[in-house]
DNA sequence: GTTAGCACTCTACCATCGAGAGTGCTAATA
DNA sequence: TATTAGCACTCTCGATGGTAGAGTGCTAAC
């Protein structure tokens, strides 16, 4: 991140073996294993003098001082750099997902359920989808259905096929017939507009019209400005698996930061601001909450106006390269059905 | 249930301080506890006797022979009989709640969120509720919308105010006053109608038409017929507090339950057979998963045709008389709401 | 610069032990 | 006859200690 890889090319593979050791077993990791398990041509010795200027360095910790070595965030951070391109989904993995998006193609609600269950399978951890969202929403149509004598339901056709149903209470009766003219002249005229263009238009003929509108514009205000966005998880049964979890006290913690809508928001914010796949390790999170925790996540939707976001979580302690192929994999998977429909 | 309370005055009393006790602290309760806690005028000797029959016949079970007595599920069905009408809510949690629901009345996304989240709340267990879903959906209204050259996007309007969105991919270029033209007539002529009548009518004066209604037809038959329903889950921070899913194991079998969307169905079969609110505990519940769980559950909706579920999930351990009451009242609460739309 | 050798450190595991809580049984009591 | 006091017995739980083993750091030799 910025910073090069600095480090000299025996410290380097003697790292990446640490870190890559680690995440396979969840031991500290020790000079000896080193060296018979990786084929360098060194002695354990020479590991432990290595390893001695890696832990100076702040590249591994050791978690008491006979120990091995365990990674720390900077270590993982290096491990991550380097790692490059990544090890690519296998075929036959591209195939099952393509397929299986296929099936829900035209079912939007299923797109970040089947990501988020994707992910999870793929990286046996945490999947994340959230619904894509536009950043400024236009009408594109108004319904209005009567549904009882005073209650109405108002249907919101956005542009990009986003919708939203509320119930309207009128505070006179209108006949169907009413309601449907009005739509359509709602329709007609302040379709393809935003809400600040909406209020500014300062529409409505009649009360109906004025409390529609007011209504609406409420409703895309709330919907533009709002933290709020669902946000699906998938994979909870894989975490309590991994050692880390195996403390009631870190997975009460973890379960209250998901359960907590702001959470999203404050990933968002990391996220917007930047491109492309995020990994973030550790104390790298903004959140106290999630230290032994790392994402990998990216935004996807529309070129330039990033529409939703979707990640793994999982322990730091998790397959990297895989993970980024997997996000990276579905992103592009997200972008292209999204482009259809926006496009 | 069914079976009349039939044990003597002085073992339920006993029974009854040994379940709300080890509801409690979670420790086996011992002879001398009760004496001293309960007021009764009875040496510990005395209840050890009575709690030696107590254990002949199954209300308690001791985890080793000479330990206090822990509730068998029998002994909590006991219990949970014998409770009457449980401990209402207080005045300010109905008025709390009445409130939070007023605010969310016109989103109906909102009602099985908020329904999960506050059961969870109160209860400290897990909260859930599933969307309300009519048993035959019957068409209200039909609305197509141009995308792209041969992209539209069907929105169906059922009665009952709920909506699917689907993108249809068309055989050729149809302007969008023909779209409306078809939507409008297939609204007209289908409007009522559930799916297998929809079928039975043969309808489809032009291709596109025909592409429609079985697009329609599609959906509406994996609508009614489906397992699959949105399920809202609230409430995980609280039960890693609980000391029965400290352990790992117990814990990632629970998620593995949540997750696995064949479990609702299981619970709904459960549910739609029997009227009223349902306490289910541990070996009463069909499935192997949830043997230290007992569900308080219940159906809400429209009279005589159950649209939703809610309820809560916890460890045997929970306060039943609070948990009955909350799903009580939310139910009440909810069926107000459904039939407003409904009715 | 690398390695073999070695003393040292720390953990994880096991066995042991005693305190304490709770029982079941027996005999005494109301 | 129902209740209770008394007591020996059982089992868990936590503390203690001792050992095996993995791994280190250091030193001296290569």
């Amino acid at each position: 991140m910025g910073k090069a890889l600095v480090l000299t090319q025996r410290k380097e593979t003697i790292l990446k073996a640490i870190v890559g050791d680690y995440i396979d077993v969840a031991v500290p990791v020790g000079s000896e294993s080193i060296a018979t398990k990786h084929g360098l041509q060194l002695s354990s010795a020479t590991i432990r003098n290595v390893m001695a200027d890696l832990e100076s360095e702040g590249y591994i910790i050791r978690p008491h001082s006979s120990a091995g070595g365990v990674p720390s965030d900077k270590g993982y951070r290096y491990y991550v750099e380097s790692l490059g391109g990544g090890e690519a989904l296998s075929l036959e993995e591209r195939m099952m997902i393509r397929h299986q998006f296929h099936q829900v193609a035209r079912e939007f609600e299923e797109w970040t359920h089947l990501s988020a269950a994707l992910l999870a399978q793929i990286a046996h951890n945490l999947g994340v989808a959230s619904l894509p969202r536009a950043r400024h929403s236009r009408l594109k149509r108004l319904e209005l259905i009567a549904i009882q004598e005073l209650l109405t339901l108002m249907v919101i056709i956005f542009q990009g096929a986003n919708i939203k149903r509320e119930l309207l209470n009128l505070e006179e009766t209108v006949s169907q017939q009413e309601l449907d003219y009005t739509a359509d002249r709602l329709s007609e005229s302040l379709g393809g507009l935003t809400y600040p263009q909406i209020q500014a238009k300062n529409w409505g003929d009649s009360p109906l019209e004025k409390q529609v509108v007011k209504e609406l514009v409420r409703l895309m205000q709330w919907q533009d400005e709002g933290d709020y966005e669902e946000l699906h998880v998938d994979g909870l049964r894989h975490i309590f698996g991994q050692p880390e979890f195996s403390s009631g006290e870190r997975v009460r913690t973890l379960m209250e930061v998901l359960e907590d809508k702001s959470f999203l928001q404050r990933v968002l914010q990391q996220i917007y601001q930047s491109k492309g796949i995020q990994v973030v390790i550790g104390s790298e999170i903004r959140d106290d909450a999630l230290q032994h925790c790392s994402l990998v996540i990216t935004g996807y939707g529309f070129p330039g106006d990033i529409k939703g976001v979707i990640g793994i979580i999982g322990p730091k302690r998790m397959n990297y390269a895989r993970s980024i192929s997997a996000v990276r994999y579905l992103s592009s998977l997200m972008d292209e059905m999204i482009t259809e429909v926006y496009g």
